[in-house]
DNA sequence: ATGTCAAGACGAGACGTAGCGTCTCGTTAT
DNA sequence: ATAACGAGACGCTACGTCTCGTCTTGACAT
C-alpha cells in the first residue's frame, strides 16, 4: 500500500503522456507497460505502483485530458435536431479515424476483458462525455420534443450503440450522412418533431 | 503452402472443439494455442499450417456451428413486433449470460484487433444470422409497416447497436424488459408513422 | 526558520514464467 | 514418395516481482 502523499508528480504525468503517445503512434498491440515504461524513463515498478495495467493507465491519462476542460454545454436554440447533428457528426468522423478512435479501441478492449475495468471506463469517461447530450435531451423532453416518459439514458444508447457497433464490425460506411440519418432515426423512435393534430404523439404502427 | 487435400480431418474437429470448450470453460484470456493444442492432442504446427491464431480458430468453430443446422425463418404472422420479440429477447439473454456470451467477447475483442477480422466476422458470421431478421423486416416494409424508404441493413444495426452497447460497457440491466422496450423503441423509429385509428397500442419508451 | 534524518518512492534492471511463432525430429497416412 | 502429423526444443518478448543504490519528502529537533 503506497503512500500517494510522496509520489511524484512528474513521473506521473511522464507515465500518462508516454502512453497517449505510444496509443496514437504504434496502436494498442503494441502499447507495452515496457515501453511506457523507457518512454517516461521511469521504473517499471513506479507504473506497477500506482496502476493495475497498461489499460488503467490509459483510462487515467483520458480522464486527465477530458478533464482538464470542463466541455461547454450543447447550445439550445429550440431545434434539437440542429444541435445534435455536430456532436454526432464529431464521434462519427472521430470513430471514422483510425489514429483517433485507437484510444477508444483500447478502452473497449479492455473493457471486454475486466468487469470492473467496463464500469470505470463507464463511469469516468463515457458519462461525464455524453452528459452534455443527455442535459440537451433533457430540455427537449420538457419543452415537449420527446415524449414525456423518454429514457434519457437508453435515448444516447439508441443514438450510439448503432454507430460503435458499425464502426467494430465495419458493417458500413462512417460518413456524415449516415450520422445525420441516425440521428434523423434516432429521434424518429424518441417523438420527435411529431406534431400531433389532436393530441396525443402519432407514433403507434400497428 | 499446404495441401488441403491431405489435411487431417480428425485433427481440424479435435481443434475446434477444444477451442470452443476451453473458451467456455475459462475465457478468452486463458485461451492459448499451446492449450487448443494440449487439449486437441495435436501439435502446434498442425494450427499454424491452418489458422493465422486463436480468433481465426474460434470464428472458423463458430461458423461450423452455426452452418451446421440452417436457421429457420422468422415466422411472418403479420404482427412484425410479436415476432421479433422473441428474436431479440433471446439475444440479450445470451449476452447477459457470461458464459454464453464469451464467443461474443472474443470475436469482438479480436474484431477490434483485425480489420480482416473484423471482416470475416461480419461476413461469415454476422451478416448469416441476422439474415432471418433482415428477410422480416423486409416483409414488413412490403406490407408497409415500415417506411418505405426503410434501409434493412440499418434498421438491424439500429435494433442490436444498443444492446452490444449496454452489454460491453454495463451502461444497464440486461433483462426481457430491457428487450421489448428496445425492440419498441426500433419500431417506433422504422415505423410508417401513421396513427392507428382504432386500437393500435400506444408504443411506451420506458 | 532551518537543519537532520528515517521512510519510502524512485530509476534501473535482473529474474523466473508464459506463450508466442518457427524449427526440427521421427511417424503416419495417402 | 511425399507431405501432414504429434511432439517438443528453441529463441524471443513481455509479463509481474524482486532487489539494488539513489533521491525526495515530510516530521521532528533545534
Amino acid at each position: 500500500m503506497p503512500n500517494a502523499a510522496r509520489r511524484s508528480e512528474r513521473s506521473r504525468q511522464a507515465i500518462l503522456e508516454s502512453a497517449l503517445a505510444l496509443l496514437h503512434e504504434s496502436g494498442y498491440a503494441d502499447l507495452t507497460i515496457e515501453a511506457i515504461a523507457a518512454r517516461a524513463g521511469v521504473g517499471k515498478q513506479t507504473i506497477y505502483r500506482w496502476w493495475s495495467g497498461r489499460g488503467a493507465v490509459v483510462l487515467d491519462a483520458l480522464v486527465e485530458q477530458a478533464g482538464a476542460s470542463e466541455p461547454p454545454p450543447l447550445p439550445d436554440t429550440g431545434d434539437l435536431e440542429a444541435d445534435l447533428r455536430p456532436v454526432i457528426r464529431a464521434i462519427v468522423a472521430e470513430l471514422a479515424d483510425p489514429r483517433l478512435s485507437a484510444t477508444t479501441r483500447a478502452l473497449t478492449v479492455e473493457a471486454l476483458t475486466s468487469e470492473t475495468f467496463a464500469e470505470q471506463v463507464r463511469d469516468r469517461l463515457l458519462r461525464p462525455q455524453l452528459g452534455t447530450i443527455v442535459a440537451r435531451l433533457r430540455s427537449a423532453r420538457e419543452a415537449g420534443d420527446l415524449r414525456a416518459d423518454a429514457d434519457l439514458d437508453q435515448a444516447v444508447e439508441l443514438l450510439i450503440g448503432p454507430m460503435y457497433h458499425r464502426w467494430m464490425l465495419r458493417t458500413g460506411p462512417l460518413t456524415e450522412a449516415y450520422a445525420d440519418g441516425l440521428l434523423d432515426l434516432a429521434l424518429a423512435a424518441l417523438g420527435a418533431g411529431q406534431v400531433a393534430p389532436g393530441g396525443g404523439t402519432a407514433r403507434s404502427i400497428r
